[in-house]
DNA sequence: AGGTTGATTGACTCATCAATCAATAAAAAT
DNA sequence: ATTTTTATTGATTGATGAGTCAATCAACCT
C-alpha cells in the first residue's frame, strides 16, 4: 500500500475530516484520534504530517477561509456591474459556505480565534476582506459605505451566528439578508 | 471556620468564578480546579454543591440569562411608552451584559449549546423572549414587527459577535445598532 | 542485491482532570 | 455531653488523550 506522494492526499484528508469531526460534535473538543479514524488513518500519522493537534485546527481554519474567498471571488467575477452587493452576500450564504459542519466549524474557530493568535489573525484577515468588499460593492450606492458595510458585515455574522445554533433551514437567508441590506445601506 | 448555610454564597462564588475563568480562557476548557480556586475553595468542595462540572456550566448560564432578564426588564418598566424599542437595545449593550468576561462567556456558551439540550434550551428561551420584546416593541411603529424583530435581533447577535472576537471598544455600539434598527424596521 | 527514503502504525509515556471518599472540624440539636 | 448535621479538604482513583518512538513495509535509486 505505503507508495509515495501521499502527503498532500493525506493532509487534505486531515482537514476535510477535521471539519466534519468538529461540524458534528459541535465542539473543538474532539481527539488527534477521531479526526485521524474518519481521515483514514492513525493517529501517530496525523501527527507526523502535522506538529500537533493545534496545527490541524489551524490548517483546517486557513482551509475554510481559502475556500470561502475562493466562492467569493468566483461570485463578484461573474456578478453585472450593479449588482455585486447581491452577489457578495449571496456567496456569504452560498451552499459550501452553509454546510451545517461548515458552519458549525466556523463557529468554533471564532471561539479559537479569542485563545489563538494565529487563528485571530486568520479572523482578522476574513473580516477585512468582507469589509473591504462590501465597502467596494457599496461605494456607488450608498450614503455612507464604511459604516454601512459594518453593519451589514454584522448583520451577516448574526445570521451566521443564529444559523449555527437553531440548525434550522437556512432558506431564504440571503434574500432577507440582501432586503435588509438594501435598507441598512441608505442610512444617512 | 465551618458555619452554617454557606451554601448559598458558596454556589453564587462558584457561578461568578465560572463566567470569570471562562471569559479570561475564552474557552471552556477551564478545570473545576481552576473555577474552584477563583471561588476560595477546593475542587471538591464544587463537586459537593454542585453534581459535576456540566451542571456548574448550566447553572452559570442560567445565572447570566437571569441577569440578563432582570435587565431587560428593568430597562422596559422604566421606558417611556414610545421608546421601548431604543431601550431594548440599550439593555443589551449595557454595561453589565457587555463586560468582557461575560460577553466571552456567552461566547462559548452558545457554542456549549449545540452539544447540550438544556444549553440549548436555555439558549432558545433567550431568544424567544428577546424576538417576543422585539416584536411588542416594533408593534406601533413597524409596517411588518415580525420581520423587523429577526432581522434586528441577528443584528445585535452579531454586533456581541464581533465585539466578543475584536475585543475592540464597544463604545457606541448600542447607538449604532439603535439607528440599523429604525432603517430595519421600515422595510415593507 | 543493497541502501535510502517516505509511509505507516502499535505500543508506550506522561500529564491532566473529573469524580470519589474517607477523615476532620465546627456548629446545632438533643 | 453526645449526637447529628453541615462544611470542608487531602489524597486517591480511573480514564482519557496528546505526543513520541522504534519498528515495519514498500517503493525507488544505484
Amino acid at each position: 500500500m505505503p507508495r509515495m506522494g501521499q502527503e498532500p492526499k493525506r493532509r487534505a484528508a486531515l482537514l476535510a475530516a477535521t471539519v466534519e469531526e468538529v461540524g458534528l460534535a459541535g465542539t473543538l473538543d474532539v481527539t488527534v484520534g477521531q479526526i485521524a479514524r474518519r481521515a483514514g488513518m492513525s493517529p501517530a500519522l496525523a501527527h507526523h504530517y502535522f506538529g500537533g493537534k493545534a496545527d490541524i485546527f489551524l490548517a483546517a481554519m486557513r482551509q475554510i477561509l481559502t475556500d470561502y474567498g475562493a466562492e467569493v471571488r468566483a461570485a463578484l467575477r461573474t456578478a453585472p456591474e450593479g449588482r455585486r452587493l447581491e452577489a457578495l452576500i449571496a456567496a456569504n450564504f452560498s451552499e459550501s459556505c452553509f454546510a451545517p459542519a461548515t458552519v458549525s466549524a466556523w463557529l468554533n474557530f471564532y471561539v479559537l480565534a479569542r485563545r489563538d493568535a494565529q487563528a485571530a489573525r486568520l479572523l482578522r484577515v476574513y473580516q477585512a476582506r468582507l469589509r473591504s468588499n462590501l465597502v467596494h460593492a457599496l461605494q456607488p450606492r450608498a450614503a455612507a459605505p464604511q459604516l454601512a458595510a459594518r453593519r451589514i458585515a454584522a448583520l451577516i455574522d448574526g445570521v451566521y451566528l443564529r444559523a449555527a445554533l437553531s440548525g434550522e433551514g437556512v432558506a431564504g437567508a440571503a434574500e432577507e439578508v440582501i432586503a435588509a441590506a438594501h435598507a441598512l445601506a441608505d442610512i444617512r
